[in-house]
DNA sequence: CGCAGCTTTGAGAATCCTCAACTATTGTGG
DNA sequence: CCACAATAGTTGAGGATTCTCAAAGCTGCG
């Protein structure tokens, strides 16, 4: 757990394989550790940046901003996932990332990560298979937004954080550690901040899940699923 | 415009510079051409494909597939668009791509499109950023679905369809070249066909746009943007 | 203790859906 | 070229979901 990349290699040769000089060489890359508090801007919209941003501890998530300065959340980062890898084909910035909670990330140089793959060209392959994957789950997540209610949306949600959190270590028995406020969940479901708590409140008097200030406990993972209508094969794009 | 390749380079260098090579490479590229009726799945949901398709004529759509048989439209691509780019990363594919018009299209080998990678590393870094922009598309979807309604929501489908077909000749004087049915709008936009025919009906008895059966005829570019609270920029992910 | 941020609650309204019919257009076989 | 079928568009009534606005109760922190 010493390098800086150490989860981000784990979780990505869950999909694809590694040998042993490409591992080396991405776990030789050097960066900066950065700390920050909830709601600090890891990327501004519109900014070129110079890095990546790998999380490892905490949740970010990359926001949609509009003229009139509403929000919207597109898509959560967990410890081990690279939120802005897509900066290193281009770097600038089209949405925000922000941290959603208290946020412990690294700063990884796009310089660093091009250098690899002049030597290893798998590796960039298994780069861009990431970024694949997130467009994936992104359009999966169009999909939710386009046809399911309130209360398939918000299970849906949480059968996918159960899913990747428990790949991390991060929902031991079922207990999600999101600490996400009702107005962030809003910005993530598409629905208002009073309609996330009627949402919540009817699946934890249906008995599906226990939801608290700092996580949300799932009790009934099936059912759960069955609400979401969940495809269980979309997450696992290897 | 006798090359298969050629109206997808031609996208591609709005985006990114290629040198005579590198054009030269990716134009020596050869590719079945197919023609397909409407409704017609080029790539079938959990196929597993050898190639990439590239859109020549008609429109074409990702859909995102549900248990139920239900679909939701989560992408659209015209003419010059390399739909299904993502598969050279990861063959199987976790949605359909189905003909929303009778198209024509190029099936592109992937190995036809690796064997350019090894000599032309550039190449590479540029389709990378094809799919970023596709991405970087969806997560701007992502938004309007979360934050709109109805109504924005078309304006802003269209007001992006003029931008992109503008730019492949297929909207003269702001006449969209897309013979979708209500069905498709709907399917596209997560609401209802009732729901679509009155929110086309309100957009046209505002004066903003005039539909038929063949096309959309943007009359009112300005209002439309307004209305859609549309981005002047994130297409643009130069 | 008091403030700031978050959660809980309620009433009324807007948007969008469901269902069901009817009309118009397009395609097809005779 | 006509008759019919199939597909697509139009219309209405009633209802479900979700929103808006407003206020009151918590919780943690300085």
């Amino acid at each position: 757990m010493d390098r800086p990349l150490t989860k981000f290699v784990r979780r990505l040769e869950l999909r694809h394989a590694l040998d042993e000089r490409e591992r080396a060489a991405l776990l030789a890359i050097d960066a900066r550790r950065v700390e920050r508090k909830r709601r600090w801007d890891l990327v501004k919209p519109g900014e070129t940046v110079g890095f990546a941003c790998l999380v490892d501890d905490g949740i970010a998530g990359r926001a949609e901003v509009f003229a009139d300065g509403r929000r919207s959340t597109t898509a959560i980062y967990v410890a081990g996932d690279m939120c802005d890898l897509h900066s290193v084909a281009v770097p600038k910035a089209g949405w925000a990332i922000t941290a959603l909670t208290d946020c412990a990330y690294y700063e990884v140089p796009h310089e660093a990560i091009l250098a690899v793959f002049d030597g290893f060209p798998n590796v960039a392959l298994a780069l861009w298979r990431d970024t694949v994957a997130d467009a994936s789950a992104m359009s999966k997540w169009v999909s939710v937004l386009s046809r399911l209610s309130a209360r398939e949306r918000l299970a849906h949600l949480l059968v996918e954080l159960q899913i990747r959190l428990s790949a991390v270590g991060l929902a031991p028995d079922g207990d999600l550690d999101i600490a996400l406020t009702q107005d962030q969940f809003a910005e993530l479901l598409g629905i208002t901040p009073t309609h996330v708590y009627r949402t919540f409140r009817d699946l934890r008097d249906d008995g599906l899940i226990l939801p608290d200030r700092a996580s949300v406990r799932v009790l009934d993972p099936i059912g759960l699923r069955r609400i979401a209508k969940f495809d269980d094969h979309y997450l696992l794009t290897h």
